[in-house]
DNA sequence: TTGAAAGCGCTAACAG
DNA sequence: CTGTTAGCGCTTTCAA
């Protein structure tokens, strides 16, 4: 960590100067215009569906162009720009000069359908409204894009009509694959990932069959765990609270094994609360005080669908009054980085979520080299002991 | 909110079923496969990259099949599949109707090298680490995908290098327009969107001149009207807890408001701290600890580069018993649920994340219409008093 | 309201 | 190592 001395910034000279034109705001207009292409914006033709087409004036150089000026047929200066050593080396260097020169910037739209191999890759996630699946997300595009794959998104919302339709609006485009983060598919989604015939990753989970691959964890293992922890300590009146659960098949799995666990061993779930709506920090705030005023006797514990709710549970615990653990016991489920910053360090289940986008992505990339990798890749999860249970 | 009675988990009976099956697992495999295509795993032939070829076991069914299918041409059947009005009714349904007999899914790659309208909307954002960029893309995503669009993603870390090559690698699938929240683009960054002559939007900050349209805050005003607030309430004493700001152009205008506005009143910034690294919640709270250490007079405000770094600062004010705003203040920028929900809600700024991504969806929409959206859009941002400063 | 012809920009397959 | 030929699946003309 640089720490830089107090009360002096340390800028390089560009970012002073950056900073210097954005107070002065008008010469930041960018000179950089060394093509004779101007960008001009002439309203376009529209079709049918009052669209622009691709008119003539939007035209870039092809290939057959660069082939051209590199004096080249035009095979040959497709194999030189893709590389793969079937070019002489002076003429790929003559084509790529040429492409440089022209500004080429190849069209994969036509690439894939001759015949290249895709390159895009459809990805379905039922939200970004809590940082779960925006870490995948991250794993998954940073291992993508090094491989030269570009994902293509789409978010259902954990709605099943809205993921079938993503599902063949991203097939439409052709991918190479697919990477899904299941809200609760349809037939039908189903039917049309089979028919496909393309790599397919159901992530987050890996409790039910696949169609074809699946990386995650397992739900139910975590929430069975995570009672066996707590029975462990000695806690005895088990509370749940959680999100709008019917739509979270993941998260009503944990609760199914926490309760199935607690079963076994002669617990039972004394009070059990879902709430409307996703999963937030207010939700586990308000919704734990809720919880505590409609006990008939306090839990001593609350097992929280999530880490959102769970710090939001915290934060009203801190505004109560309530002392964590001695009062009242809180376990969440993810292990975000904010319920280990809290005062009191939350105890939760650390869900491994960059791995599971990066091993998604290494799934993927390893069948599209013609490999078979394992159907299931269960990422593990970590019971982290925290301090308030 | 509907709550349902404690104890009891209220499930419709396809959820309880389906933690039935997940229980028991094997009855999972689907069993959907009304197609006469079979999922299969030859292992496909390759090219000189080593990536599979778009070989014929791949292929899926043509619109010239479904044309065949129901009696027409293969325009006609191309038509009636855009819908428009163009074929008669009875025409329309019949070739619908073949369509969705075939399974058939439309090749728009093949749409869109033919000329029509491309439907891909290019992405490039520097992070997807806090939720800030999370919620721009859902409510960007959200918008798109509504009017059929679907955005194709890449994540620049704030890296100048790898957002030049996202956004030609973007540009080689001919996207209808860019959306980007630029890190430090280059000059062959910008080039490359000038001569690309399609819509491009420049998302998050208003403060600069852009390449075509802009949508989102002065992050300058924001520093100032922050630094106009706090003087307002009394502080005299001000410091800045940032994370690593020379890639984070933004969080560098709102200090060099803040700092300015200080300096037109007669204030200075008496302590100025930069951290390696990305913000995060641990980041705030260590360097508000190391911050606290190093002054040789106590703060009594802190302005943080954001709302994560903020609730960090908090969190540590917690642990080490400094009552805030008693002891010292402080203010962060964003507005995030987690520091309105802290048990003293974060003074800060709004930065109406959600409001940027579907106005620059909006902006787009109407641009591929044939429109000519104002260049900048400035969706303005809120100072929410809260009680920390 | 429908169709025929032509071609988008690229790559595979086969030749030399 | 390089080139020729023939499409990929669709849409745009232009014509009836």
């Amino acid at each position: 960590m640089s720490i830089l001395p107090s009360g002096k910034l340390a800028l390089n000279d560009s970012a002073v100067n950056r900073v210097g034109s954005m107070l002065k705001s008008d010469d930041h207009k960018p000179k950089i215009c060394d093509s004779p292409v101007i960008f001009t914006h002439d309203a376009p033709t529209m079709d049918e569906n009052n669209i622009p087409k691709n008119t003539a004036s939007n035209r870039r150089p092809t290939l057959s162009q660069v082939a051209a000026a590199a004096g080249v047929s035009e095979i040959t200066a497709s194999r030189a720009m893709r590389g793969g050593g079937l070019v002489a080396k002076a003429t790929a260097d003559r084509v790529q000069a040429a492409a440089r020169e022209l500004n080429y910037v190849p069209n994969r739209l036509a690439g894939t359908l001759a015949g290249g191999a895709s390159r895009q890759v459809g990805v379905i996630l039922p939200s970004l409204s809590n940082s779960v699946f925006a870490d995948v997300l991250k794993g998954l595009e940073d291992r993508l894009e090094e491989a030269g794959y570009q994902p293509v998104l789409g978010i259902s919302n954990y709605d099943p009509t809205r993921e079938e339709r993503l599902i063949e609006n991203l097939l439409s485009w052709r991918p190479a694959g697919i990477v899904i983060a299941p809200a609760d598919m349809t037939a039908a989604s189903r039917a049309l990932l089979l028919r496909a015939g393309l790599p397919v990753v159901e992530i987050m989970d890996v409790d039910a069959t696949p169609t074809d691959m699946a990386v995650g964890i397992s739900h139910l293992s975590a929430g069975r765990a995570m009672a066996h922890y707590l029975v462990g300590r000695g806690y005895e009146r088990f509370a749940y609270l959680g999100h709008s659960i019917d739509s979270d098949l993941r998260a009503l799995a944990r609760l199914e094994g926490f309760r199935g666990a607690l079963g076994e061993v002669g617990r039972e779930l004394a009070q059990c609360l879902t709430l409307a709506g996703p999963s937030s920090v207010n939700l586990g705030r308000e919704g734990l005080a809720r919880l505590l005023a409609e006990a008939e006797q306090p839990p001593d514990l609350v097992y929280f669908s999530n880490d959102d709710m769970a710090v939001g549970g915290m934060f009203h615990c801190m505004a109560a009054g309530i002392s964590v653990p001695g009062d009242l016991a809180l376990a969440g489920f993810n292990g975000l980085e904010i319920g280990q910053a809290l005062p009191v360090p939350l105890t939760t289940t650390a869900s491994n979520r960059a791995a599971i986008g990066t091993e998604a992505a290494r799934q993927l990339l390893q069948r599209f080299k013609g490999g078979m990798p394992e159907k299931i890749s269960d990422v593990g999860f970590r019971l982290i002991p925290g301090q308030t249970a």
